[in-house]
DNA sequence: ACAAAAGCTGGACACGTGTAAAGAGCCATG
DNA sequence: CATGGCTCTTTACACGTGTCCAGCTTTTGT
């Protein structure tokens, strides 16, 4: 396997490339925190984790691939905790709405990498699409979970408004229509009114 | 005024650079129809347009901000429309659901070209902030012309809400999660389930 | 008609992304 | 211990964006 391409990496890596694909991983992290999605160079990133340019593009095959793959791992951790631990007592509504009050909390404590993470997802890169089933599944699933035993009439249609509300103030944080902040409000005021009895 | 820097340029221009203003939107509009947002390059729309590359980087700073300018043209038409026809009869409803269509249509007639569009829309380039007013007023607009003289609970909020489907679904063509044609639809889902009767 | 102003050109450049080619180091197996 | 097979490195390149600068052409006013 002499300088094997990117896609066949991606399945089964030795535990030296696993490693080297973490330190990639962890390193555009960093630099995203803290410069955002122009402080994320190929040649940073590589140097930060100890490799070549050419070799940091046999991991990943663009910036945005890079950038994508810390966010579905960012994202997975997010699902995890929320399956974990989920909301008890209070109303319906409330549980819902503190649910993805969590769901989004991480965006306040590092808007940079968050920024950066969501435009390289919808950057239209080709090599982006991988990523999408795991994005669209893990938002589903935290609605679904701040929607919890709710009976409500088209819990399928509520579903996708407010993933799509998740999601347009997401990427409204990269055309700085909105704050990071506004996130959790904007979803609190989608959910109640969604949820409000009918 | 000789060479003046492109902010200068963007308050009163003299009828030529007006035109040349308009032949670069353009021939951004005519390759991007074909080509997307690959296809559009600097350079040649500058050469479709007449002129070299200088030159066009004075009349728009950036890839993205020329073809978002193009979109705010686009866009300002379809609320022109939109507000001097207005939809009639039907239940309210069924109106709301019609304009929401109307407005979105003609993505499925030039997809590349609104792909390629909202791609700049949401590139985070700094020179893309002028145009977010136009374009959150224009989209807000839309949604409150379907909403016409319904007598909503809390109009606001599903004014807020739908904006978000449209917008999401908009991006949701970059990232691929959406085809042209779904875009209309979950706009429909979505105006019927915050309108239902409660 | 002459000169200033407006508008544009040509060519070179800096920068970041992504790729290609050739070779160096390492570690197993024979 | 030498011979493959891997993995990584170095160096170089192609390409598109965005900018700089010196000078050209056309229009405009007097």
């Amino acid at each position: 396997m002499t300088n094997a391409p990117a896609e066949v990496m991606t399945r089964s890596l030795s535990p030296t490339q696993a490693a080297t694909r973490r330190r990639l991983l962890d390193a555009a992290r960093e630099l995203a925190t803290e410069g955002g999605y122009e402080g994320v160079g190929m040649r940073r990133v590589a140097a930060h984790a100890g490799v070549s340019a050419p070799t940091a593009y046999l991991y990943f095959s663009s910036k945005d691939h890079l950038l994508v793959d810390v966010l579905v791992d960012l994202v997975g951790q997010t699902t995890e905790t929320l399956s974990s631990r989920p909301r008890r007592g209070q109303s319906p509504v409330d549980r819902a709405v503190a649910t993805l009050r969590r769901a989004v909390q991480n965006i306040e404590k590092a808007p940079n990498l968050y920024i950066a993470m969501t435009r390289a997802y919808i950057s239209g890169s080709r090599e982006v699409a991988h990523a999408r089933v795991a994005m669209e599944s893990s938002t589903r699933r935290w609605v679904d979970l701040a929607l919890g035993e709710s009976e409500v009439g088209d819990r399928d249609a509520i579903v996708r408004i407010l993933e799509a509300v998740l999601f347009a103030n997401m990427v409204g944080l990269v055309t700085g229509g909105r704050a990071p902040g506004d996130v959790a409000d904007e979803l609190e005021l989608a959910a109640r009114t969604l949820l409000r009895e009918r």
